[in-house]
RNA sequence: GCCGCCUUAGCUCAGUUGGUUAGAGUGUUUGUUUCGUAAACAAUUGGUCACGGGUUCGAUUCCUGUAGGCGGCUCCA
């Protein structure tokens, strides 16, 4: 690791505003965080970062926690699990932050602005590319063009402002990204961002840094979106806590939507039709529900692999890695650069992998859920190895409805139209006959009623090719499923025979 | 507009001190197997390493310019 930090404990944070469902690229950001911090026998902390009070939404936050815990992504510390850092949601925190402002404003690293919001519209409107910086602060209405009289007054009379930081004139601010490496900005590129808002709240730039200092953060992973203002949070860092304790940065990656190169959005899984939420998500207001990975038959060890992989490789070639593979294996130097592409193909086939490869015991009690919700009941003793006959045909959870749900419950539209035509009196003789032997037989093997099929269908001078579909049919209802006789072996030989009479009955 | 980041097969990505013929997976197509589907296995297809210039015996790799894409520029996070 790099040095500064070996002595320290690894300590990272998530820092998500609770204001709808958790997208993708924010599961993600939780994934890097988690991954590094496990590695390092570090602790992970969820902070509830909800400083804007008119974009809060009723249950979001326990949305998160309940993303997190799906994808097994426990926190050590949050605003559910607790920890000696709290409180973990920042509106609780309200009164430290602005100590730290103040502090700043005594030293002369920030200012009180009173300019109001319309003020600053109007402004934006009237100057094309308006900045509050180095070159407009000076004619502004703050506490650097009014006397300290005017200033004082204003206060006392109690007018609504916000404290801006004062960014240097004309000074590079370095700092290094474990991503990226040395990068630099110059100061006035930036503007004087407001650090508490009017209403005693801080802002994101203050807060993250109050707050990862207090709860000793040491590596800080967000999306690249922040890295613009990365230089505030440095000059923060310098000015209150010193850049010795500051966290380590990286930003990650965007992740970009499938067609053309804009960053993924929600509205891009709706075009699209694949989930961009973990979880299905019901906004509270327009009741409406988006469609989440979870509900869509994603096990939670794809989602979670899918993911990784979003910006990251571990350079070996192999793709498909638990969570403790990841935690082993995840390494924030290989971490790219450029965007990271969602393709909801290469999503789907994780997905069919880990369906592939997970004991059928670890989800067998959801896909038992999800027959009974189509009103298919399926009996424990038979569900585990039915699944293990059919799960290499599921690419989704969800295709447990058709790839195994015949095996409980007959099919009421049997593909008749699919043999109808090659219809003929020797064929309805042929099944009528294997009724008959299939009641005598003595054992109910699929090798056994393989080779009675075969005979019987020799004696009747047919190919066995021309039986073989009609009796996928009669017992699946469709061209689809494992060998047609090991379906007849666990289907019983009562079952078998009503859906072969069941089909006789409709074709005639 | 300003600043920053990025650019290698259709797609996701390897290629880390410059060095033979730039590699995987996925996708496409085909074959094997099967009653058939899926899987599996095998084969096939696929690249002006964004473009220009420079350094060098040699550049995908280093430097530089250009273009394109994206991100940010809220009392949002």
């Amino acid at each position: 690791m790099t040095e500064g930090t070996i002595n320290k404990k690894v300590r990272v944070r998530f820092a998500p505003s609770p204001t709808g469902g958790l997208h993708l690229g924010g599961v993600r950001t939780v994934l890097f965080n988690y991954l590094f911090a496990k590695q390092h026998g570090g602790d992970f902390v969820v902070r509830i970062e909800d400083t804007d009070q008119t974009r809060f939404v009723a249950g979001a936050e326990d949305y998160i926690f309940e993303t997190l815990k799906w994808c097994g992504l426990t926190p050590d510390e949050s605003s559910l699990h607790g920890g000696p850092f709290a409180p973990y949601r920042q509106s609780e925190r309200k009164p430290m932050y602005k100590e730290f402002a103040d502090k700043l404003v005594k030293e002369g690293k920030a200012y009180y602005a009173f300019d109001t919001a319309e003020e600053l519209d109007t402004k934006r409107k009237e100057i094309n590319n308006f900045q509050y910086n180095h070159a407009t602060r000076g004619l502004m209405k703050n506490s650097l063009t009014l006397s300290a009289k005017e200033t004082e007054s204003l206060l006392a009379a109690g007018t609504p402002h916000v404290i801006r930081i004062l960014l240097p004139d004309n000074e590079e601010v370095k700092f290094t990204d474990l991503i990226r490496g040395e990068v630099i900005f110059n100061t006035n590129q930036v503007d004087d961002k407001v650090l508490l808002k009017a209403d005693g709240m801080p802002t994101y730039h203050l807060a993250v840094v109050v707050d990862d200092f207090k709860m000793e953060i040491t590596h800080a992973f967000r999306g690249e979106e922040w890295l613009p203002s990365a230089p505030v949070h440095i000059l923060l860092w310098n000015y209150l806590f010193g850049l010795e304790n500051m966290p380590q940065w990286a930003h990650l990656p965007l992740i970009l939507k499938p067609d053309g190169n804009g960053k993924l959005s929600k509205r891009d899984g709706d075009r699209l039709g694949f989930p961009t939420f973990a979880m299905d998500w019901k906004d509270p207001k327009s009741e409406e529900t988006t469609i989440g990975f979870r509900e869509r038959g994603f096990l939670p060890e794809a989602f979670v692999n899918m993911l990784a992989a979003l910006g990251w490789n571990d350079g070996s070639g192999q793709e498909v890695f638990s969570l403790d593979e990841l935690i082993a294996k995840f390494s924030i130097d290989r971490v790219h650069k450029g965007g990271a592409k969602f393709d909801y193909e290469k999503a789907k086939w994780y997905n069919q992998e880990w369906i592939k490869k997970l004991p059928v015991s670890s989800y067998q009690a959801q896909v038992k859920q999800i027959l009974a919700d189509k009103g298919i009941i399926a009996n424990d003793e038979n569900l585990e190895q039915i699944l293990n006959l059919v799960k290499e045909r599921c690419v989704f959870l969800n295709d447990f409805v058709e790839q195994a749900g015949f095996f409980f419950k007959a099919s009421d539209t049997p593909d008749i139209a699919s043999i109808k035509p090659k219809w003929e009196e020797k064929k309805n003789m042929f099944f009528i006959e294997l009724i008959r032997a299939y009641e005598l037989s003595t054992l109910w093997e699929a090798a056994d009623l393989e080779k009675e099929f075969k005979e019987l269908a020799a004696a009747h001078q047919l190919k066995p090719g021309e039986l073989m579909l009609p009796f996928r049919i009669m017992l699946v209802g469709g061209k689809f499923g494992p060998g047609v006789f090991e379906i007849a072996a666990f289907l019983g030989r009562d079952e078998t025979l009503n859906r072969i009479k069941k089909v006789l009955g409709m074709l005639d």
